[in-house]
DNA sequence: CCCATTCGGTATCTGTGGCAACATATTGAC
DNA sequence: GTCAATATGTTGCCACAGATACCGAATGGG
């Protein structure tokens, strides 16, 4: 596949800027090996990070179909090895026909839905007003899951408040009145739902 | 094209299901006639409108390729034709290697990669917490599109409070404020910015 | 022209959740 | 075990935005 596709890798010292915002789009970048930063400015001039990419992680996936500049600034978080696929490469037919091909569209859609249903999951916690309502919301969806009143989050609490878009403090505090209320049991990073068709009335 | 993916057309009369939340999956719903509803049972039981899809509009293109039953249910909500493309044949490879399946596949990752940029954008005015930050974030945006201080919006008040999911008073009270403080002048549906380095340092 | 309806601006009141600050619990290194 | 560092629970205060209600302006149909 990659003697089809004929990509471009290219090794980059930390701290190195792989694209700057504005440059013109080379490719969907691929990180082989160590990390990359991806940092958007804002309005104000800062340059704030948007997210890490690990290795196997993409980048620039979702701007490569519809702008032909970099929307955010690319820079290598450690040493890093970095493999460059140009969008046209990847939709444009190919000589042999070789299976590859259609194995990686199908991929690149399945990580593109993928990322937009997360989005839209986001969304929807960020459009309950309510405290109590999100964390119902999320806990449900949670439940979904894992399918099991015993739930295990894989966050800590700041990065729940952030995912949820609140403030730490306030989250604990309704966790605590929802405790009293009986509705829910934690500790730690263990949740037990224990009045589960309550928490469902009280979403939104 | 259409010989070679061989897709399925239904016509359905106004209020008939064309598919149901947990059904089995069958492809791409293309709307070439009519309008459809898409619909989502919430927690509480009730079907709740999450869109109304359009003539040559796309429902399911998110979830082909992530979840093998619907996700939402969809009704007619006008009398429609519609056109389901399943999605192995979207990527499996064409006996003609037609330019037709490129052009497809493009496309269609365009169309994903547009709904997450917007998903992506909308969150952004979600996470920002003031009223003003968020009328900052967003004049700013359709600045940057229109290149012109001299605005002009294509939502009215009460669909851009909604997007920016704020109630109405509150953004008409904090948009008077700004005009107030000589950042910005408005009238109905035209917004002009006085003073953007100013609202430039508001963001957030 | 009048009327109905939608749309937008304004005021008051209230409640929620952010913030700051602190107390306690957990973890891990030495 | 001791200690530091981090994670978590708790509290009081108060600004900000939501809700509601009302009024004037714009729009559109008869």
């Amino acid at each position: 596949m990659l003697g089809c596709l004929q990509p471009r890798i290219e090794h980059h010292e930390k701290g190195e800027m792989l694209a700057l915002q504005g440059d013109p789009f080379q490719g969907i970048g691929c990180v082989l090996q160590g990390q990359v930063a991806v940092l958007k400015e804002n309005y104000a001039g800062e340059r704030v990070l948007l997210t890490l990419v690990g290795e196997g992680g993409l980048f620039g996936e979702m701007a490569a179909f519809t702008t032909p500049q970099w929307p955010a600034t690319v820079q290598a978080a450690e040493d890093c090895t970095v493999l460059f696929l140009p969008p046209e490469k990847i939709t444009g037919s190919c000589a042999n026909s070789c299976a590859w091909h259609a194995k990686l569209t199908t991929n690149l859609l399945r990580v593109l839905s993928r990322k937009a249903l997360l989005l839209n999951r986001k969304l929807e916690y960020a459009a309950i007003k309510t405290m109590r309502g999100k964390l119902c919301a999320f806990l449900l969806d949670v439940y979904a899951q894992q399918r099991s009143p015993m739930l295990n989050l894989d966050m800590n609490r700041n990065e729940l408040a952030d995912y949820l878009g609140v403030s730490r403090p306030s989250m604990s505090r309704e966790m605590g009145r929802m405790r009293d209320e009986g509705l829910i049991d934690f500790h730690l990073s263990t949740v037990r739902l224990k009045q589960i068709d309550k928490l469902k009335e009280m979403v939104e």
